[in-house]
DNA sequence: CCTATTTCAGTGTTACTGAGATCG
DNA sequence: CCGATCTCAGTATCACTGAAATAG
C-alpha cells in the first residue's frame, strides 16, 4: 500500500468515517429542506428556554452562527426571540408549536441515518465505538 | 439533560471527537506553515509517481482541489508536474527532494498530534477504536 | 472598569459541482 | 461518440475572528 503513512492514523481514520456519517446526515437534511445547524438549535430547545448565548455553549454552534441561524429560524417561524426582562443583554429563545413540529420532523430523519452510519456495527459494537467517542470528545473545552 | 435528544447520536459522538482532532491536527500543521491537503498529497507521493486523477483517489481529495494544491506546492518546489509520454492527458507527478524532506518534517508533526489526539485512551483502547472507525470508513464507495 | 451578550462583517479549510478543453 | 483527465470558477457547510453597541 502505497500511502501507508495516512492509511493507519486514528486522525484519518475518525476524518474519513465522520465525512462518511457527515455526507449521509447533511444529504438527508438537505433533503428534508433542512440543515445541520438548523437541528441542532431547535433540538437545544426542545425542553428549555434559553438565551443565545447558552445556546450556542450546548450544541457547540459559535455566537456567530447562532446569530444567522436564528434569524432564518423565526423568519420560518420555528422560533421565537423576546428581549430577557431579568437581564436586557439576553434574548429569551423558545420553539413556536410550529418549532416543535419541524423538530419532531427532523429527529426522525436524523434517527434513521444512525441506523445507516451503524449499519457496517453489531449492537455491542455500536456501544462500545460510542463510549471510545465520549471519551475522545469530552476534552473539547478548547 | 436538556439536550439529550443530540448527545447521544452517533453522528455527534463523531464530529465532536472528530473535530477535536482536526483541531489539533490543523492547527500543528499550521505553526509548521502547511496545510491537511498539503500533507495529504505530499504523504500519496511518497512511493509512488502518480497521475493527479489516481492521487486524489487515493487520499480522497477533490479533482478541483488537487489542481489547486499542486500549483502551490509546485510554486514551492516540493512536487513537479509533467505530461505523461504514454497518456498525454495525464500529468505524471513526483516528490522532489525538497518535497520529501518537507513530507517527513510535516510527518513528525502530524504523528505527535495523534498521541495527544488518542491522550484519553489506553493502548488496547486505541486499536479497538481504529479497527471500528476503519469499518465505518470502509464503505465510502459514494 | 471590566465582563457578558447580541450583532455584523469577514476569513479559512474542507468538500463539492459544473463546464470547457484535451486526449484515448 | 463516449469516457477520462486537467483546469477554472464558483458554491456550501461548518468553524472561527474581530469589533461595535448595549447592558450587568
Amino acid at each position: 500500500m502505497p500511502h501507508d503513512r495516512i492509511s493507519a492514523l486514528p486522525t484519518w481514520l475518525l476524518s474519513r468515517a465522520n465525512l462518511r456519517a457527515q455526507r449521509l446526515l447533511h444529504g438527508a437534511l438537505a433533503a428534508a429542506g433542512s440543515r445541520g445547524y438548523h437541528y441542532r438549535i431547535l433540538a437545544a430547545l426542545e425542553h428549555d428556554h434559553l438565551s443565545q448565548a447558552e445556546l450556542g455553549r450546548r450544541v457547540a454552534v459559535d455566537r456567530s452562527d447562532v446569530v444567522a441561524t436564528l434569524a432564518t429560524l423565526e423568519s420560518d417561524g420555528l422560533v421565537h426571540r423576546s428581549p430577557d426582562p431579568a437581564d436586557r443583554r439576553r434574548n429569551v429563545v423558545r420553539l413556536t408549536p410550529a418549532g416543535r413540529t419541524e423538530l419532531d420532523r427532523l429527529d426522525a430523519v436524523v434517527r434513521s441515518v444512525q441506523d445507516e452510519v451503524l449499519a457496517p456495527l453489531g449492537p455491542e459494537d455500536r456501544r462500545r465505538l460510542a463510549s471510545l467517542l465520549a471519551r475522545l470528545g469530552d476534552r473539547m473545552d478548547r
